[in-house]
DNA sequence: TTCCTTACTTACCTACTAGTAAGTATAACG
DNA sequence: CGTTATACTTACTAGTAGGTAAGTAAGGAA
């Protein structure tokens, strides 16, 4: 027998990547057995229900959260690296797959997930908003960047443009979300180099 | 008997809710079915798969968009107002029903749509930015709107954020869209009143 | 009056969905 | 050595998905 989580680890893995390309209504348990060479009672042994899945997923994006902008939120820093890492890591969540956001995905399918996924969307949401606000505020104190307006709605105007932006790349292609990066570099003063 | 497309408008009507509401994967024939009070199977009279009720509903969007600014495409005039009436149309449409852009709904699911509802759909993104491009570049030569960077990649960014900002709006409520509109307006210079 | 078309219904099909109950091989624990 | 927990498999359920074939009631045209 493998280790403790080995399989877990795996159905989650291929969960996420479902979850991004297809949405949440748009997977099942079957999709993930047969890539793990494993039976769909495996799967409910991991998480009895689908729900369970979701909330470990979300669950697991909010501690990468955590760990990815802990230092920053502790100790502040550099705002433009914190920028182009999330432009970055959007980037290469789009080559790996197509993948959209996985809450722009729940987000579609919102009105039937059970309360407690709603829950936890909401925190991963509402963590990430907190984070780029910051990350604006100090920015500007810094003089990195130069925008007009409240940090907190530029934030959200920002997460939400990102999020669009990955969807319409599916069909208009990564020159989308170059084009976007480009866009919102400008509009804070970036140096687009 | 009805008129000859009654119930097949009905199917539409109540088909496009549906799929803002829960993405193309997150309703069934049923769903529309016994809602209008009529069998599964006089969904498939009029739409035999599918595919064909998604093209149906693409086709429509395409038409309205065309309808409505098909006027401003041809002779020019007011960009506020244009712009206005996206933020206006966009409002609407989450009110009623919280509903997200049916583009994103799809584009969640755009790995296992058929080719032509693809094709379909890039048409439709194709004729919303050029739209948009030319409202952002008649804005700025009348010196109603003031922003930095390229009308076309500042159109796709806009449409961007609107797809994003719907679906946020969803789970963190309607100051969302109210934020994100006055961030737009801000940063194309538009009075806030 | 007969025939054809429209707009359905009835009855069915296969495939798949999430989920469950019971059994089993393996490894660790005492 | 026997017990217990882990990590599954086998075998199953009820419900739903999209889709189809055949029948039917009503209206219009010849």
């Amino acid at each position: 027998m493998g280790r403790l989580t080995d399989t877990r680890d795996q159905i989650m893995d291929k969960a996420a990547e479902l979850l991004m390309q297809r949405g949440f209504n748009g997977f099942s348990y079957r999709d993930i057995s047969t890539h793990l060479g494993v039976k769909n009672a495996a799967i409910h042994y991991h998480f009895p229900s689908k729900t369970d899945l979701a909330m470990a997923l979300i669950n697991e994006y909010q501690q990468t959260l955590r760990n990815q902008t802990s230092a920053f939120m502790a100790y502040g820093g550099k705002a433009t690296p914190q920028m182009e890492g999330l432009f970055m890591f959007t980037e290469s969540q789009f080559c790996m797959g197509r993948c959209i956001c996985p809450f722009g995905a729940l987000s579609v399918d919102y009105d039937d997930l059970p309360p407690e996924v709603r829950g936890a969307t909401e925190r991963f949401m509402s963590d990430s908003v907190k984070w780029l606000t910051r990350v604006l505020e100090v920015g500007r104190d810094q003089k990195e960047f130069n925008f007009q307006g409240n940090p907190s709605e530029q934030a959200v105007m920002i997460l939400a443009t990102l999020q669009g932006a990955r969807q319409m790349a599916r069909i208009h292609g990564k020159e989308t979300l170059d084009q976007v990066f480009h866009q919102i570099r400008t509009q804070l003063g970036m140096r687009t180099h």
